[in-house]
DNA sequence: CCGCGAAGTTGATCGCGATCAAAGCGGGAG
DNA sequence: CTCCCGCTTTGATCGCGATCAACTTCGCGG
């Protein structure tokens, strides 16, 4: 069912932009500056949005995503209620997003790394209802949602959003009913599954947010999410040096989810 | 933003549907059985996944819903791992979604009710990834996945999935950040305006689960629901007896969000 | 090179909510 | 009607993970 392992390195790829001083997309439909790197020769399309495309529609979803964004990091590609007018691939780099409750109350709803589709939440309500924050210099495709439908990818942009939707069950499961220690291996062992479908190693990766981030996102204070790091080191299941981790074991990660609670 | 409250009664629709010999839909689409009460009919049109369609658009949305279903109390509509091939919109009834672990644990990710759609998940994989059981009798209209496109239904159903990735957000943030008072706190005021936004009464409901399962949907256990129940009651906020509830004090409910933890 | 602030680690303590246990309550079947 | 079973309530206890606090390490700019 999953794809086999693809060998690229999107992380390197947008070094060459050159300077800063990238030409307006122009409003002329008839004749704009193409990208440098179309869809049909990014090294993401297997898994980005147009997966499983035609080279013929491939050509027609270029004709609507033809401007990139950089967003360097600790910068917001948008906040929540933002107008929502595009949703964004995410061509290289790493993301959150997070929502703020009124009292000030912050959570981490999601990592984002290369090939995932953002913004999507928007597209109900006419306005975004999540900040996008760059974790490291970052480079999205802009996909005007009111041209979505030019290129016939409504149905991709369905799977996308389905996806979306199962990976939110998984997590609404992690935080309802996991232990500590089962939400971080969870955690590393998604984190390492994403990795791998990108081409990197599953078992050493660098970690972009800090462990209160981490803590957010799966429920946990910034210390219990130390301390797991701490002991998990100490059972050999990883190593880990600040923001770099190595899995030793990832079956043993996986008995974690089992083997705690019996 | 909020339509005007709506007045008819969903839940006291299809009651006079006779005995139980429903004829089987034919495969013939150029003559296809049509329902009683066709979308353009239906109470539910301002809810539900037409919204917003014209006249014209409306009748040709119909030509793709012409199946109903009913599902008996206790009954899945469909299984996690079923293969997918239809979405459903809710028309009478009350469900609930679950998702288990390999471990047996399984924990509620939501509860449907009229006008809402259901079966989402499975675009993506082909295959739904919840179980769909009734609470109480219930009737779904279905909707074959691989005919959406001819009504020229995807916007709304972008719209009707973006919104579910919106409340996802808010059960992450629910079962993240807030306190087992805020948690039901919040439950509470959401069944409560769900209920009000389809005519019924915002503060007198019948709650449909029992405390396990709105326990499992908000991450606490079934004695801590009860408990925070017999409090909230103590402390004039609403009544309780077994599931007919009376909200008091909606505002006061709402206080329990910001003044609990000052 | 040093100094400073942000991020991470580790320890000690406390309280919320889970868990175990036992007793009410209610509704449906016979 | 009565019995029975599933749901709910309430009590008592315990442990996980939050919180507070102190210290260390890292990265960065002057």
């Amino acid at each position: 069912m999953k794809a086999a392992t693809l060998a690229f390195h999107p992380f390197a790829t947008s070094k060459s932009a050159g300077p800063s001083s990238r030409p307006k997309p122009r409003q002329d439909n008839s004749k704009v500056a193409r990208l440098a790197t179309p869809c049909a020769k990014c090294n993401l399309r297997e898994l980005c949005l147009p997966c499983g495309l035609k080279d013929q529609e491939l050509a027609l979803f270029a004709n609507v995503v033809y401007t990139r964004k950089k967003v360097k990091r600790g910068e917001h590609l948008f906040r929540a209620g933002d107008i929502f007018d595009s949703i964004y691939a995410l061509r290289s780099g790493f993301l959150k997003s997070s929502v703020v409750l009124e009292d000030g109350r912050d959570q981490v709803t999601g990592f984002h790394m290369a090939g995932e589709i953002l913004g999507m939440d928007g597209i109900g309500s006419e306005r975004y209802t999540a900040d996008l924050i760059a974790l490291e210099d970052s480079e999205v495709c802009v996909i005007p949602y009111g041209r979505i439908h030019e290129a016939g990818m409504q149905r991709q942009l369905h799977k996308a959003m389905s996806r979306e939707l199962v990976r939110d069950q998984s997590v609404m499961m992690l935080l309802g009913t996991m232990s500590a220690d089962e939400r971080l291996a969870a955690f590393l062992l998604n984190l390492s599954h994403r990795f791998a479908a990108r081409g990197f190693s599953p078992a050493e990766f660098h970690l972009r947010m800090t462990r209160e981030e981490i803590g957010s996102y799966i429920g946990l204070s910034l210390e219990t999410v130390s301390r797991l790091f701490s002991r998990f080191q100490e059972e050999g299941l990883m190593t880990v040096q600040q923001k770099h981790i190595c899995i030793l074991d990832i079956s043993g990660l996986k008995a974690v989810m089992v083997h705690v609670n019996e």
